[in-house]
DNA sequence: TCCCATGCCTCGATTATCTACACATCTTTA
DNA sequence: TAAAGATGTGTAGATAATCGAGGCATGGGA
């Protein structure tokens, strides 16, 4: 069950923005469904989620209103702007470079 | 020109030992060997590549020794040791986890 | 002589993440 | 009824890898 340290500094954000393609979420709700989604291997701690969420937040990649879940509890449910989708592609887009790059370094043939 | 961090954090350690498995080489031409195979996408500063190299050698995954480089030029040649060997088979599995997790949540269909 | 490539290294700052909490409500279980 | 667990948001402090910028040294070519 690997955190999405070791290797994957930064890939939080996009794995947000990605997830609220969606739809409008709530936190909770995304964590959830990141972790879901990669198969139970990636998990979001709440410590790097909310401030991920706070830093989109004040970029203005999302924004954010209180409502209440489907639990009927108030959340606080994250939308995507149109920053943040152009956001999200250009992410998206380093990150099929570098892991390609890596892939092309560490699958090579030897000598 | 992506620099290995953006979302490589923890990765330079395993790009590196993945270069010693072609034999012993120095600082240098192993950041100029990384760039190379990546295809230019991947550069690695020094400032990240030397502490990394101390690293791996204070956790045994390498060993250095003074001999003169093909300029004749004294330089410091590190060599994978079964330790370092190891730890790059880890790192390399982890990768593939982990990077195949985050396709699975950008890739994936929306809705 | 001056510059550039080679080659090693350190320092300070940045920055995202982690662990571990605190807080609140609602539902389930003992 | 009480305890426990799920839902849901958030902060505080520490960690740690990386970055940028610099220093230092040698050798070759213009």
């Amino acid at each position: 069950m690997g955190k999405p340290s070791d290797l994957l500094q930064g890939t939080l954000e996009m794995l947000v923005l990605r997830t609220l393609e969606n739809g409008p979420q709530h936190g909770w709700a995304i964590a959830r469904r990141i972790q879901q989604t990669s198969g139970d291997v990636l998990q979001v701690q709440q410590g790097s989620l909310y401030p991920a969420l706070h830093r989109l937040e004040r970029m203005g990649a999302v924004t954010a209103t209180w409502r209440p879940s489907e639990t009927g509890r108030q959340a606080r449910f994250y939308s995507l702007t149109p920053a943040g989708e152009r956001r999200l592609e250009k992410e998206r887009a380093q990150w099929r470079r570098l892991s390609a790059a890596v892939d092309l370094v560490i699958e090579g043939a030897k000598a």
